[in-house]
DNA sequence: TTCAGTTATGAAACCAATTTCATTGTGATT
DNA sequence: AATCACAATGAAATTGGTTTCATAACTGAA
């Protein structure tokens, strides 16, 4: 039951720890033949060395936490995929905490972790992601900052220097209007997200910047946002279908709102994209999924998560990332979208 | 830089790390105005335990991990959303590993999270769930069991005696063939998931069992097995469309493949359940998502996760949990199934 | 006042590894 | 044969905590 130790490998090869230790890290010459006795014990006692003893020497416990809002919202598992390939690559094993937008949570896994003596943390959503996330909020981030290297992942913090990764959002929502407009469409409506994120608040700032250029606005009553669930794009889109004017055109904070609006939609008896045209955002999987396929701004899901590791890899080890690192997000035309209906 | 110890802060406060330590752990009485004294000077340095030096004597780690195959698979995060809400009750930290169906990474992770020395593993996938996983096929898993507390979620090892707990998948398949017998179907097939895999194979037979007893019969024509994609599900689909005598039914391995079937029937022009039913499995976000959303198997997925997490705690303490927990599957009947149609 | 029983504290062992330093053995060079 | 370089190994310190054991100081009862 308990396992066997170093020691015990030791003894029973009848040498030191040290030469165990050797053998162990190929760490300086060992003499054949007892290297080949010391294995055959390891082998045959399945010995497999303490990484708690080794860490707490080495001060390195090859161990990294992600910290993100909702592992159930598709957009996360494909950031922790390209995370877990990258970790892989330089041997780092990743703790998932899922904080559920609970502040609490986040500070107590904050807390956790750094007991825990992870060798660095990427921090998605969150309070990093909040429209402005004043420093005196985002406190025991910083403090935790202090303490060991922690990369943001989509998401800034008032006066913190925190190293970054982040899709150009505004830009984003800048790729979704010109189609739209190159479309024909002058009416226009965003769905989604909460007002205090910034991920929502960047894309309807742009949007409106966009359509501004172009003579035209975004009114109150065509912003309707909320939570970033397919029911409450459901909700949202049906309310904007009952305004005296509605919009032919309506971009979504992210894929799940865009699928509610899509149902709203349907339910309406509208066709898509004959009477009304909807962009998602994320390119998830469920874009690709919902009928019809979702025209939605990809933003290399999978990079962000990679990239991020990469970046915190490089804090660890004191090689001076760059700071920022920006992803310019693409625009995928599928079915969701067509040219603005004869009036 | 260098974290602060246990000692800088025994010495800062002219005590000895003993007292210390008892006031960290409430575990000795200590005079009220030391640890105050101590206290303040914690707070000071924002002085954390290392948990490595801890768990080197304590002999735990309060670290669960869940291995499982793929996280973009809509169906293991809520898997995982269970554990967690779980593990966060028991103090425990989770590591996620994904093995992406791959056996090697499977054996890697076994071996690296023994080193880590977690507490227990929650594994789901991978191996376990082939239809026969054969000891020797399994050697890694039954050695790591032999180290550490092992549950199985949703699969078996031949001769292994893991604790394990999962859905009754069969009863699953039954209570999709019921409701659609109860619509008059009697030209059934069924989609998706690859051969090797027990929660494939389980659905097939049980299928096959209760068709039987009504006189009818799956032929092998209608059984179009590959993988458990979106993508897969719409190949197989349009091939069985395009049989002599395409069935009226469907009964999908997962939501995924269900959902890659209703774009296949959609884009051959057929209207869903009007002229095919389709049912899909899991009931993942994806169900709800898709138009027409589907009908579907429910198999508390959540559970999965946050009993497995339970019968692991149980164990670790050695609190002899119950060797098996089934679930129960349930109907969950949506847009996608309708009366057959008439000939 | 003395004795027992707590309360409060420190010294040192322990956990399981790595690493430094010292020592011995070996073969090659002069 | 003496010297040197390096291969091979062990003893002991170190990492940062927890825990046991011993002891000093205090409290209340006899």
């Amino acid at each position: 039951m308990t396992p066997v130790t170093i020691y015990d490998i030791a003894k029973e090869a009848n040498v030191s720890v040290s030469t165990v230790s050797r053998v162990l890290n190929d760490t300086a010459p060992v003499r054949a033949s007892t290297r080949e006795r010391i294995m055959s014990i390891i082998e045959k006692h399945q010995f497999q060395p303490n990484a708690q003893a080794r860490s707490l020497i080495k001060k390195e416990t090859g161990t990294i936490a992600i910290i993100l809002p909702d592992i159930t919202n598709p957009f996360f598992p494909e950031v922790f995929w390209g995370a877990e390939n990258a970790a892989r690559e330089f041997g780092y094993t990743l703790f998932l905490c899922n904080t559920a937008g609970n502040t609490n949570r986040e500070s107590e896994y904050l807390s956790t972790l750094r007991e825990k003596r992870v060798d660095g943390i990427l921090f998605l959503g969150g309070r990093i992601n909040l429209k402005s996330c004043p420093q005196h909020m985002a406190q025991e981030i910083i403090d935790a900052g202090k303490h060991l290297p922690i990369v943001l992942v989509n998401g800034n913090i008032a006066k913190g220097s925190f190293h970054r990764v982040y899709t150009n959002e505004g830009a984003g929502a800048v790729l979704a209007a010109e189609h739209l407009l190159a479309l024909g469409h002058r009416e226009f409506g965003f769905l989604g997200g909460s007002a205090d994120t910034s991920t929502t608040m960047v894309k309807v700032k742009a949007l409106q910047k966009k359509l501004q250029e172009h003579g035209l606005e975004l009114p109150p009553s065509r912003q309707r946002l909320g939570s970033f669930s397919i029911e409450d794009g459901k909700r949202s889109m049906t309310e904007m279908l009952a305004l005296d004017n509605p919009p032919t055109a309506v971009i979504c904070v992210n894929d799940n709102t865009a699928t509610g609006a899509i149902k709203a939609a349907v339910e309406q008896g509208l066709s898509i994209p004959q009477n009304i045209s909807i962009v998602g955002f994320d390119d998830t999987p469920l874009a690709s999924a919902v009928i019809p396929e979702l025209t939605t701004i990809s933003q290399n899901t999978y990079d962000l998560g990679n990239l991020g590791i990469r970046v915190l890899h490089d804090l660890i080890n004191n090689k001076n990332p760059k700071k920022q690192i920006v992803l310019e997000p693409k625009l995928v035309i599928r079915q969701s979208t067509g040219a603005v209906p004869c009036v």
